[in-house]
DNA sequence: TTGATTTATGTAGTTAACTACGTAGTTTTA
DNA sequence: TAAAACTACGTAGTTAACTACATAAATCAA
């Protein structure tokens, strides 16, 4: 059945590209649950950045992740509970709360590896058509750097 | 500057969408301002099917937009307040709310036709790139439909 | 024709992001 | 070197979707 929002077009874009989000969150979730593996996909941001940079700050972190500070702080609460992740002042400065991995979150990675290999191949499956979602991203965010939606509709 | 996360690559992609997504939402709300339109980009999706189909029910109009039913009935709620839309019982179905645009709703839209033209060149002009987005989230979203991201790492 | 099932709507509470605002530590400047 | 500005972090409250559950009307089946 075709809905009036997918005939809709372009106008419902934002619309149609949430709805896409939250189908592939869902789906993650239920991935890491059947390989018995206790992560949200939300918490994968955080995490694999961790992974990569070992010790960074709150902001730094935020920063990375493309969220806005109390997001990452939320996120970096529930990481603390679930024991992933552990903080500690920065001696030279004592704004910062320096962020890392616990051995519990490395070994959490290792584990996660080859699920996250197999997502890969999946989403590259699902997502290398004619017209290449991830490519369209980054090629519409290019867009937007150079003039937003905002600004182009200001101009017509 | 490049973060993590542009780097991740596919794993991200559901918080690549979201952002996108929130991006074009905001924006969307500043355009409908800047043009002195009192409308909330959420609003879309209901008042342009009720536009299209001029008198639907709850559950009607959320299968047209793809919602749950709880979310298009706090979108009416919204609505109802705003006199935009009205209700009134079915007849002969007295379980069914018959939603439809009110006089002011009826003017909003025509009001808002330039401003959604203008609107669709401004995307247009966005999304138009090598890999056409529009059409990329319809490429995956049939890909998904035979086979789901959850299937296609099961079967790995 | 009444009991069981289905359908339509509604309410309550959750989630995962956000903005706005406040405080404490650091850096810059007059 | 003290005041001003900036930076880092935190809290409170909002938003826009969701799931779970409840109720009433309509339909189906024995």
């Amino acid at each position: 059945m075709i809905n009036v929002i997918d005939e809709s077009g372009i106008l419902a874009i934002s619309t149609r590209l949430q709805r896409l989000a939250d189908q592939l969150r869902k789906d993650g979730q239920l991935i890491y649950k059947a390989n018995g593996i206790d992560f949200e996909p939300k918490w994968f941001p955080v995490i694999y950045t961790l992974y990569l940079k070992p010790v960074l700050s709150v902001v730094e972190i935020s920063m990375e992740i493309g969220y806005t500070h109390p997001s990452t702080i939320s996120l970096l609460k529930e990481l603390e509970k679930e024991k992933l992740i552990r903080s500690k002042k920065d001696k030279l400065d004592e704004r910062k709360r320096l962020i890392q991995l616990t051995e519990k979150g490395k070994t959490l990675v290792a584990e996660m590896q080859p699920v996250w290999q197999r997502m890969v191949v999946a989403l590259t499956a699902l997502t290398n058509t004619k017209n290449n979602l991830m490519k369209a991203i980054e090629e519409v965010e290019a867009q937007m750097k150079t003039l937003s939606f905002l600004e182009r509709e200001r101009q017509l």
